[in-house]
DNA sequence: TTGATACGTGACCATATAGTCACCTATATT
DNA sequence: AATATAGGTGACTATATGGTCACGTATCAA
């Protein structure tokens, strides 16, 4: 589980996600006019730590990789701290905070 | 939002989420005792991080700071790559994993 | 088979991050 | 008032991390 949040933390692995969340399947060469300011490399890196937290699922086809999104590990990430009764509360605040497009959490 | 993830990228931090999650409203001394291995300095950068990313809030009672577990951008984080329409069947994965105890991700 | 395309590996460097410490303020206790 | 307790700040260091590059392998096209 550690792998999933490390993997999380950089923006432009959430962009991939994101890129792929759109449209699933593509390959590196592709992916990498989703962060236009990185080499291939750097790309293939932020693909890979999603890989070892299972974030993104691979397949090769002749001599290309194609890149599947797996959410299963965010909704567990979620469970951790969002118990089921738990849960409705929650979704009310997050209506609340989209409707309002304000901050009303408890300050301070 | 950027923050939410640098936040939960720390074992540590995760830990006193956890530890928030059990009993909610602690001191800073007290939550000390959850990372024996930092000193209090340590524990303190970590909740300021949590509290920068509203993961925490935070209130003084005389001379001691309750914090508390706010779950809300854990939800907003979730329902970024999980959409309304796709939940029952992630749910279903997620069951289906703990019921397993396997690893039942399409593999490659 | 020659060249081009798509992806992969290991080492390398600059920078960001985690953790600690000396020192400080504010509240409680006696 | 004197002392102890609870928390706060800024500077410092070791290490982890992000990104790049030279080089290598496998597949497709001519």
């Amino acid at each position: 589980m550690d792998l999933v949040f490390k993997a999380l933390a950089d923006p432009g692995r959430r962009a991939l996600l994101d890129a792929l969340h759109d449209d699933d399947g593509q390959t590196l060469g592709r992916l990498c006019t989703v962060l236009p300011d990185l080499t291939r490399f750097g790309v293939m890196k932020h693909l890979g730590v999603l890989a070892d937290a299972h974030l993104v699922t691979t397949r090769k086809v002749g001599r290309e990789k194609l890149h599947f999104l797996n959410p299963v590990p965010i909704r567990e990430l979620h469970d951790r701290w969002i118990s089921k009764y738990a849960e409705p509360w929650v979704t009310a605040m997050v209506e609340l905070r989209r409707n309002l497009e304000g901050d009303p959490r408890p300050s301070t």
